[in-house]
DNA sequence: TTGTAGGCGTTATCAC
DNA sequence: GTGATAACGCCTACAA
């Protein structure tokens, strides 16, 4: 009992396919007495029709991908969730795929999703293979970067304003009379990484704190590495009075090294970490965090990536708008930049009531 | 510029599209000659196969659909991540959906997943819509329930051990001199719910303490419901000692009650939560919890998935084998449950050292 | 108001 | 060893 087809309903019915198609997409008149006996064989049969076959035909799938390093970084859950709730109102479904940030998995999904002929991808890029983003862009392939970009490939971005989370998270520790604060930055040659950098040094420099090397140091962004960076810190003869985690999985590796090392915090180390959680209001040290707009993140990143579709579409209807191509292209410079949000508990000691928030989504803005 | 097809492929290469189809696919000899010149002029052309007109001729599409109640609960991240990493190195991609545990949006999204003909689902069933499934199990769509299952419908499920990890916990915490102890359940209706429940009935029996209903709490799987019913526990004329949660996110819900009321724990109150994470043993209280196998429970159901569509490919081509379509369907009742373990720590007092963990990955059983 | 027929890009069946 | 050619299931001119 193979699925019905359009054949079999138009049999049925008694009515061409034409109608039938008609009837399902709703784009032409079908008189009342048609309608009702197509409907009737599609009950009947238990008829779906076969998007496959549509897409074929129409040149597009309704399916968008979505690569990031990996979902399991409960980062990304929110903001795969508003990347998910956007496309599903859109009528798109997701493809995930998890790039581990190997290049190499980021190359091959990639090809798989031109394969597939996803209507448009969002990334969270490697960082590598700059050639193949540049030629999908080039050809007008839907395509938004999310949480980072790549420099010099004109495609949207949608970032959090990870310089001045950073600076506020900074600021906020010196004003709390913290003088050598220490950093663990994450993976580098990633945009994300060279911002939060970026705020710190801002920081200091803006309290006329100098900048010192030693207290600058290299995660990659996984728990075990924040582990042992903190612990580098915790050894220095200088130790600093407070520790800076630039992503939640090292922030919990910081956690477990202060732990082991029988060091309290707040009182002997201040900590604070980038990303913010459900758990950081319930446990103790109550973190104070940097949080993300994650889920807001996902949402215009999605909307951005519905909009750049519908363009598309409309620029092949109307044929050869050259010009048309090139404004887009122009505008597909776009960054989106939202702001982050300094929540401020108790890790950090001194008055975990005077939030200092700064909540501030700044708008849209061309770079 | 429309991507090049094979059609150009074989005339650029001088040879017919049947030579280029058997070069890519390998699937039958083709002369060194002819060979190199089809794979030149797929380079030059940049070719890449249109993936949706061979699933219309093939009809299968190499894409499964993963349906699960909400991707932001960190429960099933690890589990995605399983099925995922299956399924990415069986050559299959994944489509996700969030059906928030709404019958409607499920209802909706097997439809979808229907009509883009996708090769198998994996689900973690609302409870409801029990007409859909046994239709298509009867149909032979090839299909896993994940984490809960439906009673009465013939379909492999991959379930974690929630009785015995509930008995375990609670009998940890009746030998820690726990006599009242407060269990806060989740949705009702879900097999979960209810194996977990009797957990905790059965730990009881067997250790003679009564079964009080005014300690069984009910709460919706949500952060905020856990609280509520944590205060309601603490808000007792007989206050219980311990709390027992039943997921991940009530636990949370429970810790910020007891930081509210000025509780400790595990001083005043012992918590044991359900689902383990990577902030547990890194913020205070260090919590004890059952920890569900989840990586291994995606990665099971991602084979049981893709060994359901093996056969169904291979009882296809060996035409009407009645009689194995009855085998599989006998041999789809399997329901394969993965062990839990109690992971001790220090949130119920007394000797955290004593790990009385409950390691077993229990086989694969029929039931 | 409805129907006919061609084609979307592959693969599978023949035949040479 | 290789090539025509007919599907796969749908949409959409074009025709009536």
């Amino acid at each position: 009992m193979a699925a019905a087809t359009m054949k079999d309903v138009a049999e049925r019915a008694g009515v061409s396919t034409t109608t039938v198609s008609h009837v399902i997409n709703q784009t032409r008149f079908v008189s009342e007495e048609n309608r009702s006996k197509v409907q009737e064989a599609m009950k009947a049969l238990g008829y779906q029709p076969n998007a496959i076959a549509k897409s074929l035909r129409q040149k597009s799938t309704n399916t968008i991908g979505l690569m990031i390093s990996d979902i399991a970084n409960p980062f990304f859950t929110s903001l795969i969730r508003g990347v998910e709730d956007v496309a599903n109102a859109a009528g798109f479904n997701l493809i995930l795929c998890n790039t581990d940030e190997k290049p190499e998995k980021e190359y091959t999904y990639l090809d798989v999703l031109q394969q597939k002929q996803v209507d448009g991808v969002i990334v969270a890029p490697t960082g590598e293979n700059l050639d193949y983003f540049e030629a999908l862009v080039d050809n007008g392939f839907p395509m938004v970067f999310i949480d980072r970009r790549l420099e010099g490939i004109a495609c949207p971005a949608v970032l959090a304003d990870n310089e001045n989370g950073s600076y506020e998270a900074v600021s906020h520790l010196i004003g709390l009379g913290h003088r050598r604060i220490g950093i663990i930055v994450g993976l580098l040659g990633v945009t994300s990484t060279t911002e939060r950098l970026r705020g710190y040094q801002k920081a200091l420099a803006e309290h006329g704190l100098p900048f010192d090397k030693e207290l600058v140091l290299p995660g990659k962004s996984k728990v075990e590495s924040g582990r042992e960076a903190a612990l580098q810190l915790l050894a220095l003869k200088a130790r600093p009075s407070a520790i800076f985690a630039t992503n939640n999985q090292m922030t919990i590796g910081v956690m477990r090294a202060l732990h082991e090392q029988g060091v309290r915090c707040p009182d002997d180390m201040a900590v604070v970490g980038f990303d913010d959680f459900e758990w950081a209001s319930a446990f103790r040290p109550l973190l104070t965090t940097v949080a993300q707009p994650v889920y807001d993140m996902g949402r215009v990143a999605a909307e951005t990536l519905m909009a750049c579709i519908r363009n598309k579409g409309e620029a092949g209807d109307k044929g050869g708008a050259g010009v048309t191509g090139k404004a887009d292209r122009a505008g597909a410079k776009q960054v989106i930049t939202l702001g982050c949000t300094l929540v401020v508990r108790e890790s950090c000691g001194a008055g975990g009531a005077a939030a200092a928030t700064a909540e501030s989504i700044a708008d849209a803005g061309e770079k």
